[in-house]
DNA sequence: TTGACTACCATATATATCTATGGTATATTA
DNA sequence: TAATATACCATAGATATATATGGTAGTCAA
């Protein structure tokens, strides 16, 4: 069992997210602009040199990529599945909700949100609150403030009203951005929870702002 | 939401079934062999039906096809309840692993860690790094630098091994803490990420300190 | 009876993707 | 010092895969 260089344990990890996260292995050229190479030649040196070591299966065709060890991920039996008990099953059943991850969301300044399921995660239903919850990943640092990093997953209740000082994700236009709201006679405050970034002030006349939902939960990945 | 018909069911199924078991999604010529048929036209006039019809997403570029809805994985019943089908209880088991809460851990000055199971929690084993993860909840406000709050759950790999500044969860006489991991030739230190709280430093001779695990994930949920 | 949809077949063509080959430069090991 | 492996670049060409187009036949509703 070789040893991985780090370049080729990036690379297989590059892999193994990729088919976690959109489902199905990349494609050569996929790899290359993640690393941003200029040949594809570069690719399928590394790719041979992990099916070598026997990280990885190849076959023939688009995508036909197979992670065999990733040595990030330990699976529980040895060849990489995972036989869950009948008890085991049951008890998942009923207890955890499917809850897609719906795009990003700025913390900073307001960006476009990407609204298509990307990859969905089971949460446990203690987790949730009521129905339609959806998980929004955060760009940026603008809420750091209030522990909420770049990276972040954030579990979203859908809701069109909050109370102040909640933190929430809003429309305004058409970008999606994560702040703690207020509400004034007047005026609509989204501020954000660091100092280098300004609140978003709204008044009567001013486009519309949406609430689209409430911060519920976060949830975080160390790699 | 338009009602599929029987067949176009069918090579939903089979989309479906083929990503959950292959890891990718089939080609239109793997879902012609499959179904007997002669043409490659039969699989797009499917494929464009199911798409039309809201089920599928299509992608340019092989094997880019993305169950949306899927007919057998059930939705919310009228009173709120959610009965899962079997298929969708069949994806849950093996995405999932049911992981023990088993006490609290410093963030702060080192307590005692009652190690005893108190709740369950259901994980997605994106999640989840190796075996036998647990759940810490935070208390006390030394790691907030980190972005851990106190009543934070904290998601631990066990490991007695650490880097240099990775987050980790240490037994030291027999308290508890959570830190920032540093070993120099003559000392570790664990160091908090708060300015109110001092680093502590052992050196050879003093007490073991023991690394119970690393730390690997974040979840909070706000009330 | 026409139109719209389903469910098939058949073939040509475009393009996405992988393979093969050969190059440079720099380490590491024998 | 030669041999080997790594880590990149560049390009030609093969092949896997998808799209476009145009058939036939059956069903169903207007």
């Amino acid at each position: 069992m070789d040893k991985l260089t780090d370049r080729q344990r990036e690379v297989l990890r590059f892999i193994a997210d990729h088919q976690e996260k959109r489902g199905v292995p990349p494609t050569l050229e996929e790899i290359r602009d993640h690393f941003h190479w200029r040949a594809i030649g570069t690719v399928q040196d590394h790719l041979r040199g992990l099916a070598r070591k026997g990280y990885l299966k190849r076959g023939r065709g688009a995508r036909r990529l197979e992670v065999l060890r990733d040595p990030e991920s330990v699976f529980p039996d040895d060849d990489g599945t995972w036989t869950p008990s009948y008890q085991e099953r049951r008890r998942a059943s009923g207890r955890v909700s499917l809850i897609p991850v719906v795009g990003e969301v700025a913390a900073g300044s307001p960006i476009l949100a990407v609204e298509n399921v990307e990859e969905e995660w089971f949460l446990d239903r203690k987790l949730l609150r009521g129905d339609d919850n959806f998980l929004l990943r955060v760009k940026g640092e603008s809420m750091t403030g209030a522990h909420i990093r770049d990276g972040d997953y954030l579990l979203i209740r859908p809701q069109a009203v909050a109370e102040n000082g909640e933190i929430v994700v809003a429309l305004a236009g058409d970008e999606v951005t994560t702040k703690r709201f207020y509400r004034h006679r007047d005026r609509i405050e989204l501020r954000p929870e660091n100092p280098a970034f300004d609140t978003i002030v709204y008044r009567r006349g001013d486009e519309e702002v949406e609430i689209i939902g409430k911060v519920v939960g976060v949830l975080r990945k160390y790699r």
